[in-house]
DNA sequence: ATAATACCATACGCCACAGTATGGAGTGTT
DNA sequence: AACACTCCATACTGTGGCGTATGGTATTAT
């Protein structure tokens, strides 16, 4: 009755996958080793052979979802020339209902370990890094595509929150796509 | 050497008040009996007194909370008869640097529990009230008003996590200032 | 076939915290 | 002075998870 076939033996891979979906819907501080291993039909002696210890798991599940993340924007915005469709296209993959975006809503207000708030603070400054370099190829002067951009992404981390929260999960593509337009009339013109 | 003479005993508030600056720092998992025992420089017993148990503790610090937020929203929003002049001190209020911004900061991710997804939900619902009322008062359409409020909101959830996330706490009256003028002139035209 | 290696189960010690049970110091009441 | 009530300390039990030690069973290499 699974979903797949039955694996003979867990890969560490499987390991960050597992973590990476409870950190998504509950955060870092759920990530514990005995209940995944119960989750995974294993028991702790598979998993520290494959980590040292619990915040080995969480360091390289969050590595895992970064690579992934930074995958997605290259390839699906960065690689837009014109700056106006290239921020257009970042709205709409900002309300595009994906495990990363679950992710990076529940890190943002997970202050428990030193860890975290670093890469939070090194993911937003890249990303404003993005939009502010949009804005100013669009002619704005530095301060206002500065300060534009802490705008459109102060929308996005809200977006992200408020879907979760009022609706308990992301909004689909349909209203995705209606919010990213109105978004785009707002904050493109 | 204390700030303030030193209590002969502790009251409910005490404890309400300490486990909100938990939250607020920390979020609601970080909140433990005896570490803030610890922290009051008293033991469990005292505790055990005030409140039946941890969840109490928690149940009864949010209701405090709530109140609180709701009298400063009611008094210093609320009040405001003209909807533009209201909706920019709504943005103002969002912009400064006070504790029960943190705590709602805090609480936004934090979906270990049914009754924080409950509240999150109630006062999110409550706050697009408020700005949608406003919009509509402005002359807007119904459709308009509701997306534009959703906007808003984002903007107002986004700006707290940046602020966090990017300077380690809220930005000081200055900086609030500045921004509440630029979101204002952006989502008030 | 045998040896090595990969992967996991079992069993253990440890610790932090939840919640309970109970006694006791201080303060006010009559 | 005796009593009651408020507030807290101390001393438990119980539970859940972390990390380790060690042995066992497949699988792969030689």
């Amino acid at each position: 009755m699974n979903e797949v076939v039955k694996k003979k033996s867990l890969t560490a891979e499987d390991w960050q996958e597992a973590a990476l979906n409870v950190i998504a819907h509950q955060g870092v501080g759920a990530v514990a080793v005995e209940p995944l291993a119960r989750e995974l039909g294993v028991t702790k002696g598979s998993f520290y052979w494959h980590f040292s210890n619990r915040m080995d798991l969480v360091k390289q599940s969050l590595k895992k979802w970064r690579l992934g993340d930074k995958k997605l924007v290259e390839e699906t915005i960065l690689t837009i020339k014109n700056p106006k469709k290239r921020l257009l296209a970042w709205f709409k993959l900002s309300a595009e209902p994906i495990q990363t975006h679950l992710i990076y809503s529940t890190l943002l207000a997970d202050r428990s370990h030193a860890l975290i708030s670093k890469i939070l603070k090194e993911i937003t400054l890249e990303r404003l890094g993005h939009l502010q370099q949009s804005y100013r190829e669009m002619g704005f002067d530095e301060k206002f595509a500065k300060a534009q951009s802490l705008l459109a992404y102060s929308v996005y981390v809200g977006f992200l929150h408020m879907s979760k929260t009022l609706y308990g999960s992301l909004p689909d593509s349909k209203q995705a796509e209606e919010y990213a337009q109105f978004v785009a009339k707002q904050l493109l013109s």
